[in-house]
Formats: C-alpha cells, structure tokens, sequence
DNA sequence: CAGCTTATTCAACATCTGTAGAGTTCAACG
DNA sequence: CGTTGAACTCTACAGATGTTGAATAAGCTG
C-alpha cells in the first residue's frame, strides 16, 4: 500500500471547498468570537492549507464578514407579524425567534453574530445596521409611536433571550419547551410594541 | 541633566503597582474581552514590565479572575426590594440596576464581566454561580413559584438591557434618562418576578 | 549593619498569529 | 491539444503572545 502526498495542485472533481471553509469559519467564530478563531484553525477544519483561505477571501475580515451574514430578515418577520394580528405579535414574534434560534442551521450565525457583536466594532456596526435598522423601519411603517425607542425595547429582550437561553444556557430557560418561553416573554414582546412604555403609569 | 535607567530592582517609596496593574487589567478586559487583551498590554497601561504580571497573579486566568470580580451583590439588591415592596420590586430593581450601571466606578467590572460571559467558559461559570445563584436564592427565600424559571426571565431581559444601552448602545435607549428606562421596563421584571408567565393565559 | 523577602527589570524561549510568494495540479475553453 | 486561469499546497517571514529564569534594587526584621 503506497501512500501518496498531495503537493500542492487543484483536487480533481467538483470544487465545493470554499463553501465547507464557510462552514468551518462558521463554525470557528461562533465557538469564541473573532479574535480566538484562527485562519490556521479553520483551514485545519476545512482539510485545506491556510494560504486557500486568504487566496478565497483575501483577509480574516472579509472572511468574517462573508461567513456571518445573517440568515433571515427580522424586518420581514416583524412586519409580518404586525400585518397578519397587530394585537398578538409579540406571540408571533416570540415564536418564530425562537423557532429560528432552536434549529440547528441558522443558530451557529446567530450565535457568532451575537458573540462578536459584543467584543468586535465591526460586528456591532453590522448588528446597528441591519437588524436594528430594519426592526426600526418595520415599527415606522406601521405607524406606532416612538419607533426607535420601542424598536431598541424590543431588542433588549430578544437579545437577552437569546444570551440566556442560547449563549450562557440558564437552565431551566435554556431546555424549557418552546412554546412556554414564548408564552413567558411574548407579553413583554408586545407592550414594548404597542403598549404603554411611558413614566407615571406603573400599570401593565 | 542625567537621566538614569532603571535596570531591574524595587522602587523607592510605598508600592502600589499590584492595585494599578489591576486596574489596567479591568479596563483591558473591558474593552475588548479576554483573549485580545494582553499581558504585554496590561503591563504597559501600568508602566510596569510583563513579568511583574506574572510575578503577581501568576498566569493570565487568575489575572482576570482577580480583576472582573463583581463589585455587587445582585441576592441582596433583589432580597431588599423584595422585601420592601414585593408589588414594586420590578420598580425598584430596574432603577438600582441601571444606577449601578450608570456609575462609571462599576462599569468596566461589568462591562468585562458580560463581555467575557459570552466567549470565555470561565467567566460564564462565574456568572451562573455568583449572579444568577444568588437570585435563584433571593427568590426562593421569598416564596414564589418556579424560582429558578423565573430567575432567568428575569436575568434575560436585565442583560438584554444591558447589552442593548451599555455595549451596543443602541439609540435612543443608550442616552435615555434612567427614570424613562426604568418605566419602561419595570413592568417586565414585575411580572417576570410575581406576575403570570404561563401558558394559555395572554392577558398582561 | 546583616540577611531575608519582595518588587522590579531584562533578555530570551517556544509557539502561534496573519499574510506573501512561488510553485504545482487540475478544469475549461479555444 | 495547447493555453489560460483557477484551485491548491509549501515554505517562509515578521511580529505578537504567554511565560520563564536570572539579575538587581529596595524594604523589613533581627
């Protein structure tokens, strides 16, 4: 039995590398965040020498950028929700961000988003701009009052939520079914948005 | 005039480098988390070279153990305002929160604490058994039902509060005046803490 | 003052980091 | 089938990182 060393070279067949480094790097940055995931660590993942990675996507930034794009639209969702029952959207919207967190394939994203969105500028921009903005224009079209304000609210919780039962894994939040956490949060999820948020009313 | 150069040796005068060294640990680990900062770093925010660092703390783990110690005891806010006025608790906790956090002398503790909380393992060990034990416990000693559920309900949205207006800050939530905050989000923690949070019952 | 402990620095280590350049193998297209 | 371009690896570098060991200076105790 003679064992070849592959020297350098194109792999015969189809070319899906570059992809499976987007799933490592994926992988890689949700684990611990930006800095600690390495080039080196990813190529390893990925079965391929580092220098593929940079030749693919140039630096550790871009190749960041490209592997944490968000997987859904949380604008759409909102705006969804406040169209089909303005009245139970928190409801909706506690379900399906939980839907969307509990299935395996978009949570390894999420989870590096919201790991690098706190130690990395870069990331945090990305949050600002395309969660926020997009949660901000859906609650403007509809027309509440005080968009931002309610829009940030709204985050708050979300973003709680997920660091609690996704990140830190509080028990018993972390494995409690979904449809009880939805329930426990969605209230909360509705006032922000349409509900009294103002002083000198302590009534909820 | 002749400029001396130290070359090794103890300082002349009282010695309060270990305390400064600390406090440039804080502010590193603040900023960008665990991993980026480093001992080299640190040292040179101090003035001090990076093997006085380790002469001291011995290794980086037990450096930032020894910086991120919290500086409250969350049990016994939680305990006082319980006991208090348990129909205004959510009142109370969410205006001693956001004060703890407006002060600039806990800040950094806390801003690394969450920053670390969400990359490295040993700081969110650190946070489930000093934080959320000792509201687990303030809870149960008051007598309310599913203690534990309840204690990360109401740890979720206290950090999404956190993240959202101290590292994200997002606006107009960030530079809002504390009293708007609290109200808004008071109501929250109420219920999370006495309120109803089960199923098949959606009225807040 | 002698002697021990502690604070402090210097120089060096092994290792890991992101990245660059040159070379090799394959696929696609004329 | 020859050429071009893309996929792929090797080797290397320069810099940063945590950590160590020895050397020096000051304080403390007797």
């Amino acid at each position: 039995m003679v064992s070849f060393k592959r020297r350098g070279g194109r792999r015969p067949g189809a070319t899906d590398t570059r992809e499976s480094i987007l799933a490592a790097a994926r992988e890689a940055f949700t684990r611990a965040g930006y800095r600690p995931a390495t080039i080196r660590g990813i190529a390893a993942a990925a079965g391929v020498d580092p220098a593929l990675v940079m030749h693919f996507f140039g630096n550790k930034e871009t190749l960041f950028r490209e592997a944490m794009t968000l997987p859904v639209e949380p604008a759409a969702v909102l705006s969804r929700a406040l169209a089909t029952s303005p009245d139970r959207a928190g409801e909706v919207i506690a379900a399906t961000f939980l839907e969307i967190w509990d299935s395996a394939a978009h949570r390894d994203s999420l989870l590096g988003l919201v790991r690098a969105s706190v130690t990395e500028q870069a990331a945090s921009d990305m949050f600002r701009a395309t969660i926020l903005d997009g949660i901000e224009h859906a609650l403007t079209e509809f027309g509440v009052s005080q968009p931002r304000l309610r829009g940030t609210l709204l985050a708050s919780q979300l973003m709680g939520l997920a660091m609690a039962r996704y990140i830190l894994a509080l028990e018993p939040l972390a494995s409690a079914p979904r449809p009880d956490v939805a329930a426990a949060v969605a209230p909360t999820l509705q006032r922000y948005i349409s509900g009294d948020i103002t002083r000198e009313s302590p009534r909820d």
